[in-house]
RNA sequence: GGGCGAUUAACUCAGUGGUAGAGUGCUUCCUUCACACGGAAGAAGUCGGGGGUUCGAAUCCCUCAUCGCCCA
C-alpha cells in the first residue's frame, strides 16, 4: 500500500522570490536539517512508503550496530550502501524495509557503564549486585545509547526510525530465550568443561573469533625432565642418510617452552610415534623439574602425532588445561587436566595443598587413570610458594628455581656454559576489546552442537538459495563453516540474556533413605536428609524454560515422583546453590517444628551466565521481524533482499545467522549478502586510534557535506577491494555537487523553471535536445545495470561522467545559444528539455547525494512528491536515442575541439574570434554545421563560416568527413603549425597501419565477430581520410616555408 | 606452513579477449554574463618480470618476484 503523505506535511515549493538568484553554493550544514526534517514529517521512510500497488518487497536488515558505538567510516561506508540500495528500490516502486536497529554488545557496554561508574565515584559493578547494576546499565542506555541513530540519520539513512529495534527489547529478549530453549529440547545445545578462551580481565569465556593473534617478542626455555628413578638411555641423532651425528647417554628428556610456569600442570611429555630418539623412554615415568624436591611429580611419556620431530628437542610438555592443542593430546590419550589458574590468571590458591595434590596427582600418572571433573579440579599443583602469584611472576620463578637446581640445558657462551634460552617472536592471543593475554581455562560452558545445524548454511550458498558477492567470499564462508567448532555461547557477563537454565539440588539421586518403606519420609528421614550434604555438592538437576514460572512447573513435575511430604515442596527461586542450600534447610527445619508440608521449599537458583552477543544477533533479522509472532512484516519481509556488510564479520555474524535462521524457520534469511572491503586511510593503513589516523565521517559530514562523503564511498566501492579515503577526493566530489547545483543556477536564470512542464519525456526537434535526450536514457540504463549488479562505482561514476561531462560541459554550453537566442519556439523546447534532463540528474543522482537533490528539487518547482518518493525512469535507450541527432552533436564536438586545441597549441588569444573557411565537406558535416552553426561558433569563438579554398597561412582543422581552414596568416607560427599537423598526420597513420595489418590478416576476418571486423573496417576508412586531410594541409603549408 | 588477493599514468583506482580509462595532481592559458568548489588546452603508462594459449592478451593459463589480508 503506498504510504500517503502526511496531511500537514510542509513541502516549501519552488523559490518564489524571483530576482534573487540562488547561492552560488549549497550550503549542506543548514540544507541537511531542513531536508531531513522534511523527510521524517512525511514519514518518507516508514515501511512499505511510495509502494505502488503489488509491489514486491525489498527489505534489508541494518548490520546493527553496537548500542555502545559511535559512527566510524566504516559504519558510514556500509550504511552508504545500505542506502543507495534503498532509496533506489522505493523511488522504483517496490515495497522497501530498511529495518534499523543496535545490539546490545556485552563485553562492550559492561565495561562502558563500569567506566562511567568508576569516573562518577560511584559504587562498582560487584558492590551494586546484578539488578542495581543493570538499572545503571539501562540508564545509561536511555541516556547514551542512541547516539548512533542519530549520526546515521545525519548520513541520511533512509532506516524506517520507526521501527528502530534493540536485542535487548522485550519482544527480542523472548525471543532468544524461546530459541534458547528450542534449542535446549532438540539436543543442539549442551553444557560441558571444555577449554575456552578466558579474558582475565572481563573474567569471561569469550569467542575465538574475538581473540586476536599477535607476534611479540618471547623466549623459549629448554629443561631437562629427569627419568624416574635415574633411568637412563642412548640419545642418539643421525643425519638423512642415517650416519650417526651425536650420541650420547642421557638421564633426562630436554624440553622445550614458551610458557614455563605452566610446567606445573604438566600431565604428560608426548613425542611423535616415528621419533626413534626417543623411542627407549616411551612409557616410562619422568620427573617434573619443579616444585618442592620432596614432592617431585611423575608424569608418563606418551607419544602422539602431534609433535613435530623437527621442531626444538621433539618432545613436547603436555598442559592439557592451558594450551588447546596440548587439551587435544590430552583428550587422545586419558591424560589429566590440571587448571592452575583462576579466574584473574593468577596461580590458584584454592583446593588442595600442594603437598596433597601432587601425591594424588603422581598416583593417577602412574595408573593411567583421570578422575571425575570436580575431583580433578580439588587438585591444585601450584606449589605454596608460588599461589596467588600473577602467571609472569610464577614464570620467574620457576626459571630460577630449575636453572639453581641445574636442570637447564646449557649452551657454550664466552664465560662458559650458559642456560639455553632463544629469544623469539611467539603468536600470542589477545582479548580484542581487553587487550590483556587471554588464557586457554578449563571451564563449565554452554555450547551450540555447530556441526549439527552447518549442514543447510552450507547447503544454501552451494544451491544460490543464499548469493555471496563478490564470489571470493563465498569460499572464506566454506572454509569456515566446513570446520566449524563448536561454538561457546555462553559469557560470564551480566549485561544480556540471561541463561534460562535453573538448577536445583537432585534429590532423586538415593539421598534420603526411605526406610520405613511406606513411600513417606518420617522425621528421622528427613533429619538425615538435612544432615546429609551429599547431593549438595553433586550435579545439580537441572531445567530449561523461558522463564521461572514455566520453568517451576517442571520441577515441580519431577518432585512429584519424591516421596511425601517432598513430592508437595514449593518450588521458589533463589540466587545461587549456597542460598538453596540454606533455604532449604530452612525449610526442612520448619516443617520439622509445623508438621506443614507447606514450608517445605524446593529452591532453584538460575544459570548466571549471559548469551553471546551474537547469538542474539543472529536471530537479528527474525527478531526484528516479529518473529517468533506470526507477523505481517515477518510474512513480506523474511527472507530479506541482501545484507550489506563487512568481511570481517562473514563468521562472527552472516554464517551464524544462516546456521541459526535456518535451523528455525527453514528459509534462508537474505538472498544475497554483499560483502564490502575496508576503509583505509590514504596510505593504505587500517584507521586505529592508536595510529591516529581515523577520519571521523562526522567531521567529514561538517566539512564536505553528507552527499559528498556519500558519493565519494559508493564512487570506491569497486566490489572485494579497500578502499583509501583521502579529504582531497572527498572535497572533489563536494566539487561535483556544487556543479550539479550551478548547471540549476544556470537553469534558474535563464528561465527554465517557470517555462510549463508537461509530463513525460518532452518532444524535441533540434539535434541538440534530441542528442541529450537519448544520452540521459543511456545513462539511466548503465545506473540501472550497474545498481543490479551492486557495482556502486559504476554507478556513480556513470553519473559523474554524465552530469559534468555530458550535461554541464557540453548540453549547458550548447543550450547558451538557443536560450539566448531570438527563435522563441526553439528557446522553449530548450527550456523543457533542460528542465527534464535537470530533473533526471536529480532522481539518479538521488540515491548517491539525497539532500542536494531533494533541495534542489523542492526549490525547483512545485512538486507533487518529495523527490525520494518520485518515480524511477523506466525509459530506454533504443527509444529516446536518435542516432542521427547523435551522429551530429558528436562531428560538432569534434569540431570544437579541433577548433579549440588548434587555438590552444598555436596560442591564438583565447578572447579572439576568428574567421573559419569550409575548404571541404561530405552532405552529412554541411547538415551538422548548418543546424548547429549557433552553437558551433559560440563554443569555438569563430565567425560565421564561409566556404571557399583555404587561405594563405591558415590553420587546418580536420573532422570526419570536412575539412577547415582558420585564416591567421601573420598571426601564428607556421613551422609550429606543421609541427603539429605532422604529428597528427603521424598518429593516424599510424593507427591505419595496425588496422590495415590486422585486417590483412585472413584469419583475424574469419574468427573474430562480424561486428569487430566491420568496426575495424570503418575505423580504418576513418584514420584514412583523416591522414589524407592532414596531408594535404601539410602539402600547402610547406610552400610557406 | 595453508588459503585468498593485489601489482595499470606522479598518486588513488576502474577496466573478464578486439585502438589503454577515470578522479586527483602536474604544465600552459583564461576572472568570458551557471559554477575559480570554475573553464579551455596539454604532458604523462614496455598494464610487476618471464613463458604459454590465441588471428589478437592488461584481461585466460603456467612461473617467478614483491606487497597485503585471513587462517594455523
Amino acid at each position: 500500500m503506498p504510504f500517503p503523505p502526511r496531511p500537514g506535511s510542509v513541502i516549501p515549493g519552488p523559490r518564489t522570490e524571483k530576482g534573487t538568484p540562488m547561492d552560488k553554493t549549497f550550503q549542506p550544514a543548514e540544507a541537511e536539517a531542513r531536508i531531513a526534517r522534511l523527510w521524517e514529517e512525511a514519514g518518507a521512510f516508514r515501511a512499505g512508503a511510495n509502494a505502488r500497488p503489488g509491489a514486491q518487497p525489498f527489505s534489508i536488515v541494518i548490520p546493527p550496530p553496537n548500542v555502545t558505538g559511535s559512527l566510524h567510516m566504516g559504519h558510514a561506508f556500509n550504511n552508504t550502501l545500505q542506502d543507495v540500495l534503498a532509496r533506489w528500490h522505493r523511488m522504483r516502486g517496490d515495497d522497501v524495509l530498511w529495518q534499523p536497529g543496535q545490539d546490545h554488545a556485552g563485553i562492550a557496554t559492561q565495561m562502558v557503564v563500569e567506566r562511567e561508574l568508576a569516573r562518577q565515584g560511584n559504587e562498582g559493578r560487584r558492590e551494586l549486585g546484578r539488578a542495581r547494576f543493570l538499572q545503571k546499565v539501562w540508564e545509561w542506555k536511555e541516556k547514551s545509547g542512541g547516539t548512533i541513530i542519530e549520526q546515521l540519520k545525519r548520513l541520511g539513512a533512509s532506516c524506517d526510525w520507526s521501527r528502530n529495534a534493540f536485542t535487548m527489547d522485550p519482544h527480542f529478549q523472548r525471543a532468544v530465550l524461546e530459541v534458547f530453549v528450542r534449542f535446549y529440547e532438540e539436543g543442539l545445545i549442551y553444557r560441558g568443561k571444555r577449554l575456552v578462551n578466558w579474558d582475565p580481565h572481563f573474567e569471561t569465556a569469550i569467542s575465538d573469533l574475538e581473540v586476536e593473534n599477535r607476534e611479540v617478542h618471547g623466549h623459549m626455555w629448554h629443561f631437562k625432565y629427569p627419568l624416574a628413578g635415574g633411568e637412563t638411555y642412548t640419545y642418539t641423532e643421525r643425519d638423512a642418510d642415517g650416519n650417526v651425528t651425536f650420541e650420547e647417554v642421557r638421564d633426562y628428556i630436554s624440553i622445550a617452552t614458551t610458557r614455563p610456569e605452566t610446567m606445573l600442570g604438566d600431565g604428560a611429555v608426548a613425542v611423535h610415534p616415528s621419533d626413534a630418539r626417543y623411542a627407549p623412554i616411551v612409557g616410562q615415568l619422568c620427573e617434573i623439574p619443579v616444585g618442592p624436591k620432596a614432592h617431585r611429580r611423575l608424569i608418563p611419556i606418551i607419544t602422539d602425532e602431534y609433535p613435530d620431530p623437527n621442531f626444538g628437542s621433539g618432545a613436547v610438555k603436555i598442559t592439557g588445561a592451558h594450551d588447546f592443542n596440548d587439551y587435544a593430546v590430552a583428550q587422545r590419550n586419558g591424560i589429566p587436566l590440571y587448571t592452575l589458574m583462576d579466574t584473574k590468571a593468577r596461580m590458584r590458591s584454592d583446593g588442595l595443598s600442594y603437598e596433597q595434590s601432587a601425591r594424588i596427582a603422581s598416583g593417577l600418572a602412574r595408573l593411567r587413570v583421570v578422575p571425575k571433573d570436580e575431583e580433578l579440579f580439588q587438585i591444585n599443583l601450584v606449589p605454596d610458594d608460588m599461589r596467588g602469584l600473577d602467571r609472569l611472576e610464577a614464570r620467574r620463578l620457576v626459571v630460577s628455581q630449575i636453572e639453581s637446581e641445574g636442570l637447564a640445558v646449557m649452551a657454550p657462551s664466552a664465560d662458559g656454559p650458559v642456560p639455553f634460552v632463544e629469544s623469539k617472536t611467539i603468536m600470542q592471543p589477545f582479548g580484542d576489546r581487553s587487550n590483556v593475554v587471554i588464557e586457554p581455562m578449563l571451564t563449565d560452558q554452554w555450547f551450540v552442537d555447530t556441526a549439527k545445524i552447518v549442514g543447510p548454511a552450507i547447503e544454501a550458498v552451494r544451491t544460490g538459495a543464499t548469493q555471496i558477492l563478490p564470489e571470493r567470499d563465498a569460499k572464506t564462508y566454506f572454509h569456515w563453516l566446513e570446520n566449524i567448532e563448536p561454538w561457546c555461547i555462553s559469557r560470564q557477563l551480566w549485561w544480556g540474556h540471561q541463561i534460562p537454565v535453573w538448577y536445583g539440588f537432585d534429590l532423586h539421586r538415593g539421598a534420603f533413605r526411605d526406610e520405613t518403606g511406606d513411600d513417606a519420609l518420617n522425621e528421622i528421614e528427613l533429619g538425615d536428609l538435612l544432615l546429609q550434604d551429599d547431593f549438595v555438592g553433586a550435579e545439580p538437576r537441572r531445567e530449561c524454560a523461558v522463564d521461572f514460572a514455566a520453568v517451576s512447573t517442571r520441577f515441580a513435575d519431577s518432585l512429584a515422583e519424591l516421596p511425601h511430604p517432598l513430592d508437595h515442596a514449593r518450588v521458589v527461586e533463589v540466587t545461587d546453590a549456597r542460598a538453596a542450600e540454606e533455604a532449604f534447610a530452612q525449610g526442612l527445619a520448619d516443617y520439622n517444628l509445623t508438621q506443614d508440608p507447606t514450608k517445605l521449599v524446593y529452591p532453584v537458583w538460575r544459570d548466571p551466565d549471559v548469551l553471546d552477543t551474537w547469538f542474539s544477533s543472529g536471530l537479528w533479522p527474525l527478531g526484528t521481524l516479529g518473529w517468533p509472532n506470526e507477523t505481517e512484516e515477518f510474512r513480506k519481509y523474511y527472507p530479506t533482499s541482501v545484507l550489506v556488510t563487512g568481511f570481517d564479520i562473514i563468521f562472527f555474524w552472516v554464517a551464524r545467522m544462516m546456521m541459526m535462521d535456518l535451523a528455525l524457520v527453514g528459509e534462508v534469511p537474505f538472498r544475497t549478502v554483499y560483502v564490502h572491503a575496508l576503509v583505509r586511510d590514504e596510505k593504505g593503513k587500517k584507521m586505529s586510534k592508536s595510529l591516529g589516523n581515523v577520519l571521523d565521517p562526522l567531521d567529514l559530514i561538517d566539512e564536505f557535506g553528507a552527499d559528498a562523503v556519500r558519493f565519494t564511498l559508493a564512487a570506491m566501492a569497486a566490489m572485494g577491494r579497500d578502499l583509501r579515503l583521502s579529504t582531497q577526493r572527498i572535497a572533489g566530489y563536494r566539487n561535483f555537487g556544487t556543479k550539479l547545483w550551478n548547471a540549476h543556477r544556470f537553469a534558474e536564470m535563464n528561465g527554465v523553471f517557470q517555462a510549463p512542464r508537461a509530463p513525460g519525456v518532452p518532444q524535441a526537434t533540434a539535434p541538440v535536445n534530441r542528442w541529450i535526450i537519448g544520452e540521459t536514457a543511456r545513462v539511466r540504463e548503465e545506473v540501472d545495470a550497474a545498481l543490479d549488479s551492486y557495482r556502486f562505482d559504476g554507478a556513480a561514476n556513470a553519473l559523474h561522467a554524465f552530469v559534468w561531462g555530458v550535461v554541464c560541459d557540453w548540453y549547458v554550453e550548447f543550450s547558451k545559444p538557443l536560450l539566448q537566442g531570438e527563435d522563441a519556439a526553439l528557446k522553449a523546447e530548450t527550456q523543457a528539455v533542460m528542465a527534464w534532463v535537470l530533473d533526471q540528474c536529480l532522481i539518479l543522482m538521488h540515491p548517491f547525494m539525497p539532500f542536494i537533490t531533494e533541495d534542489l528539487w523542492q526549490s525547483t518547482a512545485q512538486r507533487p512528491t518529495l523527490l525520494a518518493h518520485a518515480d524511477w525512469p523506466l525509459y530506454r535507450a533504443q527509444d529516446l536515442v536518435d542516432p542521427g541527432a547523435e551522429s551530429e552533436m558528436r562531428w560538432a564536438i569534434s569540431l570544437i575541439e579541433g577548433v579549440r586545441s588548434a587555438r590552444a597549441q598555436l596560442n591564438v588569444p583565447a578572447g579572439l574570434t576568428v574567421p573559419m573557411v569550409m575548404t571541404e565537406a561530405d552532405p552529412a558535416a554541411r547538415q551538422a554545421l548548418a543546424r548547429n552553426a549557433a552553437l558551433i561558433q559560440r563554443l569555438a569563438r569563430i565567425e560565421a563560416p564561409t566556404e571557399g579554398a583555404a587561405p594563405r597561412g591558415s590553420l587546418t582543422v580536420a573532422t570526419p568527413g570536412a575539412t577547415f581552414a582558420l585564416p591567421l596568416e601573420g598571426l601564428i607560427d607556421i613551422r609550429a603549425e606543421i609541427a603539429r599537423m605532422t604529428k597528427g598526420a603521424d598518429k593516424a597513420a599510424k593507427e591505419a597501419a595496425a588496422l590495415r595489418g590486422r585486417l590483412a590478416n585472413p584469419r583475424f576476418v574469419e574468427s573474430a565477430a562480424e561486428e569487430v571486423v566491420e568496426e575495424a573496417r570503418e575505423n580504418l576508412a576513418l584514420r584514412e581520410a583523416e591522414e589524407a586531410q592532414l596531408r594535404a594541409a601539410l602539402a600547402r603549408l610547406s610552400e610557406l616555408v
